[in-house]
DNA sequence: GAACTCATAAACAATA
DNA sequence: GTATTGTTTATGAGTT
């Protein structure tokens, strides 16, 4: 309640709803990225419910979730993606290098317009197969386990018709991209075979997958389906256990805001040092070395929210200027060696 | 309109 | 015998 306003800049931008879509659309369907954010995130002393609205978390990756080929067995190489399934939507990201201010609110959303059903991810069988291998530590998974990481992450799958499995089975023998290993008979569990990523299709993969979360950025249909919202019986838990904005009762009486960047305020990002968006948290983020940020939207109503943790807030064009310029750099090949593939 | 990608369904064989 | 896994073919929708 009350910090719910003090959070936000009297500064703050005002937008418009029908520009929300375009700004907020980064990730229409998203893995479920659940205890992803710390419970005390949204006590954090400067931003305390400022990501209500419109805040990020300066996660980083590369760090011991994914560790560095020096530490780790060739399992786990440098494109570890397994932050996929529990960090919810996370893009390849600088640093936060900047405080925006934050959008303010507007006229309160009908909470009718929820999704009733979870909906269907953006993500083609490919990308899901391909996701739920690289989020294996052997990098390579039977089939039961595909659909089961589907599953866990995707809840439009746990009631769809089970079609889509055979779906899977077909993607991973006609696509080129996944290779079939036999198991060693010895350490056989179960039937079938494992399933892992042809490393010369990874690139290729990756591209997808991001083209796939790029795209529907600006996808406004997508908006009102957020993954996030899927395994929610009404729709209104936002982000269930990880969220503790749980007080729906201040939402409603305090609706949420567009979240339109400000334009006029950007700042150059080459200025700040990533030590600074970890900020002066005691707690040493275990992520914290790696050129990634992590992102977590958060559906609302008709809005989408992005989290930041600590102080750091920005505006989603920052955040779009952010994900352009860590795209250039994992172009170059500078973060997370992304589309490298094995070394 | 053609080519292409993707999703879906189905049939069938192999295997545990 | 059953369920699962893997392969193949076919079809339709959507996109380029």
């Amino acid at each position: 309640m009350e910090k719910d306003t003090q959070a936000l800049p009297p500064h703050s931008p005002l937008h418009s709803p029908q520009n929300n879509s375009e700004a907020l659309s980064l990730s229409p369907s998203l893995p479920q990225p659940a205890a992803v954010l710390p419970a005390s995130l949204p006590s954090s002393p400067t931003t305390p419910a400022s990501y209500l609205h419109f805040s990020s978390t300066p996660r980083v990756y590369g760090g011991s979730h994914c560790p560095s080929p020096s530490s780790v067995s060739d399992q786990d190489d440098l494109t570890c993606l397994s932050w996929l399934h529990q960090r919810g939507d996370l893009l390849p990201l600088q640093p936060l290098p900047r405080i925006t201010t934050l959008p303010q609110m507007l006229e309160p959303v009908p909470a009718q317009q929820l999704p009733p059903t979870p909906a269907k991810p953006p993500y083609s069988f490919s990308s899901l197969i391909f996701m739920a291998i690289e989020d294996s530590p052997e990098k390579r998974l039977p089939v039961k386990s595909i659909y089961e990481w589907i599953v866990d992450n995707f809840p439009y799958y746990r009631e769809a018709p089970g079609g889509w499995r055979n779906s899977v089975r077909h993607n991973l023998s006609l696509s080129k991209s996944f290779q079939r290993i036999h198991r060693d008979k010895s350490q056989s569990v179960g039937k079938g075979s494992l399933w892992r990523v042809c490393p010369e299709y990874r690139p290729a993969l990756l591209e997808v997958l991001k083209k796939t979360h790029y795209c529907h950025r600006t996808n406004s249909n997508l908006l009102n389906k957020p993954v996030l919202l899927e395994a929610t019986d009404n729709g209104q838990n936002i982000l269930g256990e990880t969220m503790e904005i749980s007080d729906l009762d201040s939402l409603s009486s305090n609706p949420p805001c567009s979240l339109i960047p400000d334009h006029e305020e950007l700042v150059p990002m080459e200025s700040v040092e990533l030590t600074e968006v970890a900020g002066e948290d005691s707690e040493k983020d275990p992520l914290a070395d790696s050129g990634y940020i992590e992102l977590h939207y958060y559906q609302y109503q008709q809005y989408q929210y992005l989290v930041l943790p600590g102080d750091a807030e920005l505006d989603l064009e920052t955040v779009e200027i952010l994900q352009l310029d860590a795209e250039a750099q994992e172009a170059a090949g500078s973060l997370l060696d992304l589309a490298g593939g094995n070394h």
